[in-house]
Parts: C-alpha cells; sequence; structure tokens
DNA sequence: TCTGGGGTCCTAGGACCC
DNA sequence: TCTGGGGTCCTAGGACCC
C-alpha cells in the first residue's frame, strides 16, 4: 500500500478534486497508541512508590527535563527544559527527580509493542512509546464487532500486563490520529479512548487544537499561520492549498491533506536500515585537551559502528562534529564540523575510528573549549555489498595471503561467503586495487588481521 | 570567444519529529 | 556554572556537463 497521491515536491494539484483517490487513501480505520508519560510510567512500574506523586525524568548528565508525570505538569514546567531553571520549583514541591535509564525504557517498550502486535499485524512503530495500527480489513473486527470497544480492550490489556497506561486515537488518517490521541488523554470523560472515524464531532475537535499542535507543525511554521490568521487545526484545513503550498512547502501541503481526511502518510510496518547513524554527547563541561576529545570520539564511533554492523550496513560517509557551547551572549552555537569520504564502505571500527582521528585533527583549535562533540555516518549501504580494497596487485605474497583466508572463510561459512575478483574490467583507472567482497560481517575481523600483517 | 538553456549531482542548512 | 540524543525529509544554490 502505497501513498496514494503523486504529491510530489515538484507537483503542486490545484485541489483534491482533481486528483481520484484509491479507495484506501479515504476509507481507512487507523489508530496510535500512544503511552501516557512513557518515561514517568516506566520509572513507577519498577518503584511502585512513585505512584501518584510529581516525577520528572533528567536526560544525561542530568541536564535537561525529558518527561513529566500528570502530577509535575501541573507546575510550571515543560518537557526540554534545562534543570538548573527550574531546580526551585521541583524542590519547593517535592517533585521526584529520576535520572534516565534508557535501557529500562526500551524494554518497555518492546514488551507493549509486543502485546500490540498480538491484537493487530498490521503495525508501524514509530517511536519508543507510539505506534499507529491499521484495522482496516482486521478479522477481529469483521463481525460488526465495535472499533471503540476493541479499541478499549486493547488500552485495558496493556496496562494490566504491563503497567503502562496509554491513550488511543482512532481516525482516518494518522495525522488525525494524533489528534485523537492528544484529545483522549486530556478529556476523562473518553477514558483514554476517543473515535474520530466519521464522526460528526470532528471539526469540532479540530478547533480545540492549536495548529502548533498539529503534527507536523513546528514553532516556525506556527508562527508564519498565526500572522495569517490562521490559529487551530481545522482553520488550517479549510485553507487554500496553494497558501499552505507556499508557507510551508510540500509536507505542509501533506499534512491539511490529512486533516481533510485523505490519506497521504501510509503505515509503514516494515522496518527500513537507518539511512545514518550518528553518536554524539555533551560533556557536561568545557573539554580543551585534544587526547581528551579524541577519546571520547573514539568512543563515539565504537559505538556508532557496532549499530552500523548490527543493522548489517556499512558507511562510505563520514562527518565530526564539534561544538563550542553556547557563547557568552547566549547566540549560537558554534559547530564545527569535517566531513570524509571513505575511500571504500567499512563498518569496521578500527577503519573508521582511523579517519575520525584525522577529521579531530583538523577541526582541533588550540585554546578553543568544546562542549558538545559526536560523529555521524551516512551514505550506508548493505554490508553484503561492501567492498573494501584489500591489496595492490604487485604485492603478491599479501595476494596469496589473503586468498588462502578467503578460501579458509569460505569452507567455515559456506562457499560463496565472500568472492574475490579484480575491479579492472569495470573501472579501468581502478585496475591496480583487487576487491574482496565479504558477505557476512563477521568476516571482517580475520579479514583485517590479515591486512594488518 | 561569446551566447543560452536544460539537466543532474552534490552539499549545507532548515524544519520537524520523538 | 548548569540547555538531551537520536532521527527524517526537503530545499536552495553551486558546480558541472551537453
Amino acid at each position: 500500500m502505497r501513498i496514494p497521491m503523486k504529491l510530489k515536491a515538484d507537483h503542486l494539484p490545484g485541489g483534491p478534486e482533481e486528483i481520484s483517490y484509491p479507495p484506501e487513501a479515504l476509507g481507512q480505520s487507523l489508530a496510535l497508541v500512544d503511552c501516557n508519560n512513557f518515561y514517568a510510567s516506566c520509572e513507577r512500574v519498577f518503584n511502585p512508590k512513585l505512584n501518584g506523586q510529581p516525577i520528572v525524568v533528567l536526560s544525561s548528565n542530568d541536564a535537561c527535563i525529558i518527561a513529566l508525570s500528570n502530577e509535575a505538569k501541573e507546575f510550571d514546567i515543560k518537557v526540554g527544559e534545562p534543570l538548573f531553571e527550574k531546580r526551585q520549583i521541583i524542590e519547593k514541591n517535592n517533585i521526584v527527580m529520576c535520572s534516565s535509564n534508557f535501557n529500562l525504557y526500551g524494554d518497555m517498550s518492546r514488551r507493549v509493542m509486543d502485546l500490540l502486535s498480538g491484537f493487530i499485524s498490521d503495525i508501524e512503530i514509530y517511536s519508543i512509546d507510539e505506534a499507529f495500527l491499521n484495522f482496516s480489513g482486521c478479522a477481529n473486527l469483521d463481525k460488526g464487532k465495535d472499533i471503540t470497544e476493541y479499541a478499549r480492550t486493547i488500552r485495558q490489556t496493556i496496562l494490566k500486563c504491563t503497567g503502562i497506561p496509554v491513550s488511543i486515537g482512532l481516525a482516518r488518517t494518522k495525522t488525525l490520529t494524533k489528534i485523537a490521541s492528544k484529545l483522549a488523554k486530556k478529556s476523562k470523560k473518553a477514558g483514554g479512548v476517543l473515535n474520530l472515524i466519521d464522526s460528526p464531532y470532528l471539526d469540532k475537535a479540530l478547533e480545540k487544537i492549536h495548529v502548533v499542535d498539529v503534527w507536523g507543525v513546528g514553532i516556525k511554521s506556527a508562527r508564519k499561520l498565526i500572522e495569517k490568521g490562521i490559529r487551530n487545526a481545522l482553520q488550517l484545513k479549510e485553507a487554500s492549498d496553494s497558501r499552505i503550498r507556499h508557507t510551508m512547502g510540500i509536507n505542509g501541503l501533506r499534512l491539511v491533506y490529512e486533516l481533510r481526511g485523505i490519506s497521504c502518510h501510509s503505515l509503514d510496518n516494515c522496518p527500513r536500515p537507518k539511512k545514518g547513524i550518528l553518536c554524539s554527547q555533551s560533556f557536561g563541561r568545557k573539554v580543551t585537551d585534544i587526547a581528551e576529545l579524541k577519546q571520547a570520539i573514539t568512543a563515539f564511533v565504537a559505538n556508532a559502528a557496532e549499530r552500523l554492523r548490527k543493522q548489517k550496513s556499512a558507511a562510505r560517509h563520514l562527518t565530526v562534529f564539534m561544538l563550542t557551547g553556547f557563547s557568552e551572549d547566549k547566540q549560537v552555537e558554534k559547530n564545527q564540523s569535517v566531513s570524509i569520504k571513505l575511500p571504500t564502505a567499512t563498518n569496521l571500527s578500527s577503519e573508521l575510528i582511523r579517519q575520525a582521528m584525522k577529521a579531530v585533527e583538523k577541526i582541533y583549535q588550540n585554546g578553543q573549549s568544546y562542549k558538545r562533540a559526536g560523529v555521524r555516518f551516512d551514505e550506508l549501504v548493505p554490508s553484503e555489498q561492501t567492498q573494501i580494497s584489500l591489496f595492490e596487485q604487485s604485492d603478491s605474497d599479501k595476494t596469496s595471503r589473503l586468498m588462502e583466508t578467503v578460501d579458509r572463510l569460505n569452507d567455515k561459512l559456506g562457499s560463496g561467503a565472500l568472492r574475490y575478483g579484480t575491479q579492472g574490467a569495470m573501472h579501468p583507472w581502478k585496475a591496480k586495487s583487487e576487491m574482496v567482497s565479504p558477505r557476512y560481517t563477521t568476516c571482517w575481523d580475520e579479514l583485517a588481521e590479515v591486512l594488518a600483517n
């Protein structure tokens, strides 16, 4: 099931009536299941003493507030605010502070998602605490069972089995389910489930939603919209196509169609590998020593490379970035970065670290202090297709040793696991190097060893 | 040497999401 | 003193080719 509209960036339709939609664009029954205050709820599952108490969950270095329980939301605290600004309120009101524990949250998330998959097979896990479900064609609902009741059953099951409270919004498009779940969370009457599918109250619901709370509208776009008199989701839904296209681009137009019940974002139920992998961290203090920076970057590269190998990818491109932190006048951070096109795609830590160190040396300025740094791998390719240039043709001794290794590994892994050959036929200008294409990442280390000798 | 236009690829930066 | 750590997609502009 693909996106029904050819709403490409270069295509500006005159209006929805000019396009014919396949039935699934208009008639889907979707749900968003959203865990309430997820991190705070997880902390409560493992420490029931926290039930009923106001809680905030803090980021690494305990620098920022990244989640709040309902009780904590009563105070003047918002997600994303730095702790030092709110410390007084927190201490005065005996709000409990928890340092974040992402292993725990990931584990709880898996439990919730497993339960959901048991109810509905067509599911997209959208984030650590959210999943979209597609009820269209769901066998359990064929016998006229009420979809709202079914959603309540799901909700109760999750709560009973995991201890995590969730809200469920039902609607025709993803954007509308987001709104439904938001309202379900707020309304006491809804009991955690709100169904806006073909609802006569849909427009009333949209009117209650401020534009900045619409999925896909950030602070920048919201400001522009408000300037034009568009304050709520209903006004956004009724705005003219050309106006939206002009102020918010193609994504804005997709979003408005979704508000009108025309699905532009289909369910993505087959998780694709990441297109880029990054690892970065704030130091929590100023770092000026290049040795210390190198040590940190080495750790980041090792972490990111592991994730790279886990999804069976290799990177062709590497970027190291270092930020100086906020300047005295609270203006922007200075972001310095160096990108390196790798000679061949790789997911080998040793090679990636070597390249990253070169980048650090390029960026580093004596006397400059850095507050944050990171590394990013881009242009990822499946590692089965990865080719590494292993040796020069002239080095016949190394060649024969390598061929022996390849044969041995093929014996171990099954023939064809690795192959070797020259690239010369395809790319005459590279005729000097020979290539080996490992199809199994487990071979990397052994190959690397041969290379090193 | 001058002139034009169309097309593609790459990159940096912006905006948004959780 | 103290401002998280991941991601995705789109766009504009420059370089380059024909």
